[in-house]
DNA sequence: TTGAAAGCGCTAACAT
DNA sequence: ATGTTAGCGCTTTCAA
């Protein structure tokens, strides 16, 4: 059986299809309609099923009611719940609030600018939101300066551009207060193994420093693994060992005097830090008794170690809600005709706020 | 700026709408043109930034070419990168080649039956996928029945629908044949942990028992750890104390006399045997020197244990392709208009294919 | 309170 | 070889 068109509705109401068109909106120019007419075309539509014809609306609106989104590539931190699924997640839960529909442009492959680009301007969709845009890039900056509906996650780029990024300063230091907390003095940084690092991680380092100043806590160069920190150790970093440079950290912190070892760790993401402390423990340090740890990003990686691994966490869904809630209620303020092209606003710039995960791997420093 | 309609390229090029949508298209009607206004027409087309109208289009041919993807709730094998991803990767790709547009109805919330069939009612999308749909559910069979087009990957349920599956029966028997080839013939089985179990794995415990008919190895219930198995351990399965119930099976496991206890364990999964695996670890026995073992999805988990733990790999991507491959196929098989329904085919059925990646937590046995 | 009708931008059959 | 035109199904203004 062929799917039910407006046309049908009216036949099987016996009436126009400008009033069923009114009626099954229940709003839409300045049609009013009896009560008992009203009845009957909504029985009449349910019978058929009818529903409207999606590219028939979208046509007549000039808007597509859709989204796009863009994520380059998942699972970059290496291990556990990557958090462009939490994000996906949370874009696609804020606009079936909406009713939008959400359009997975690109995930993985690498074809972005062009496709991006295109779809906006096809009135595919009516905005976009783009995942770890890489900062380099220059198509995130010229969709900006289109004035296209654009909004990025976690971008770190020149391009004033609409966005809404990790709290990565904030994570760091709220790793190192909480240890502080905890009456920890002596506390080392394991920055990233490889020497490719994601955009962030020098943030997370900063986040760390300043974590350190605001707790009054010394930073001791000898324990800061970070190769963007100047007196950090020497490792050796390549595109793939992450297993040799962690054994190499470990040994260096084993070697220290019992006095002068670091009482806590901060990683700048659950992996690296997994993988040193493993390393650790086969020395024979104990965690958290010898040694506490807090990690990065609450992946599942977490969970799967003994200790449990504290970590801090960012709001990856609510990011992603928040970011879907701003592209669509923006693309609902554009005017649909040639009108004032609507004064361009200022940028609009989220920071989201991690949590403290306590867990197993923390142990409070005789004071 | 406003978008460039046909009409403007028309217009630009001093021809009629007609012979610029011809040559956009190259293709349309009986329609053909001279070489210089072809030339004029697709400068003035590439000048204006020329691209169809979408909803135009879909609208004129009654096609969305869309697919839409429904995806239940991701990351249920506990830990990891999830399957569920690497389909979408797949889906994705397939789409962008053949040129269709990708929707993600539904991701992790639960609103399945409504949604779905609305899209495909609406004429939102040509075609839908719908990943780990739950067998008991009614609504997947109704689509079926309904004659609309749809393929189910990972589907366990009794409903005549095409789909695609992961060949866990294929897989886990492979572990064993792979364990056989090393020497091994006492080979033990860890299913999982939790007693909601998702529901392929008792397909995996059949392919276990499988593997060992195959390799002419006699199964010892005393070491198949599955509740699904008669004559197995009795152990306390709840619904979140993965822990304890790992703890138990490794001292039941570590409490056998030496010459009595398996030489190699096959995982269920890659998280339910990494559990085991640690605290067997624990109670000093080796991998793979004291055991060898076999986990499950090739999970990121894999790589973070020591020894990294060998698995058996579901063709996640291609799956994911080739499901997109079909559904799409399948779309453009069908008429448009009204006419002979395409009388119903065979249902397509497939299996992947697993593939075994061999790690450090297996070793041959002495002969 | 209801109906008629003009398009939205595109394709394709039909005319020239 | 090119132009004209009738819709696809819907929204909405205008007329009755």
């Amino acid at each position: 059986m062929k799917r039910a068109r407006l046309k049908d509705v009216a036949e099987a109401a016996g009436c126009s299809i400008a009033v069923v068109s009114h009626v099954v909106n229940n709003a839409s120019g300045n049609i009013t309609c009896g009560e008992p007419l009203r009845q009957k075309i909504l029985r009449a539509a349910a019978e058929l099923g009818y529903t409207a014809h999606y590219a028939s609306r979208a046509l007549k609106k000039q808007r597509s009611f859709t989204i796009g989104i863009y994520i380059p590539a998942p699972g970059n931190r290496g291990g556990g719940l990557n958090p462009e699924t939490a994000i996906l997640e949370g874009v696609e839960r804020a606009c079936r609030e909406l009713s939008y529909d959400l359009l997975l442009i690109s995930i993985g492959n690498g074809t972005p600018a062009g496709e991006c680009a295109n779809k906006l301007n096809a009135r595919r969709v009516d905005g976009l939101i783009v995942l770890h845009a890489d900062g380099d890039s220059e198509w995130v900056g010229q969709l900006a300066d289109s004035d296209k509906n654009v909004v990025a996650i976690n971008y770190f780029g020149p391009a004033q551009i609409d966005c809404i990024n990790f709290g990565n300063a904030a994570a760091s230091a709220m790793a190192v207060v909480e240890l502080a907390k905890l009456n920890h003095v002596k506390i080392g940084y394991i920055g990233p193994l490889r020497d490719t690092a994601p955009e962030d991680a020098s943030i997370r380092l900063r986040g760390f420093l300043e974590g350190c100043e605001a707790s009054g806590i010394a930073v001791d160069p000898a324990m800061v693994f970070d190769a963007d920190f100047s007196g950090t150790p020497r490792i050796e970093r390549t595109d793939s060992g992450d297993q040799e440079a962690a054994e190499t950290i470990a040994s260096i912190i084993t070697a220290m005097p019992p006095d002068q070892r670091p009482t806590a760790l901060v990683g700048h993401s659950d992996a690296s830090l997994l993988l040193v402390l493993r390393e650790l423990m086969r020395n024979g340090l104990r965690v958290p008794q010898d040694i506490s740890a807090v990690g990065m990003d609450d992946s599942d990686l977490c969970r799967f170690f003994l200790p449990e691994l504290a970590s801090v966490k960012q709001p990856f869904l609510g990011m992603g809600e928040e970011a879907a809630r701003h592209v669509i209620e923006e693309s609902e303020m554009r005017p649909v005709k040639g009108a004032a092209p609507l004064a361009k606003r200022q940028r609009w710039l989220r920071i989201s706020e991690p949590e403290f995960i306590a867990r197993g791997s923390i142990a409070a420093r005789d004071g």
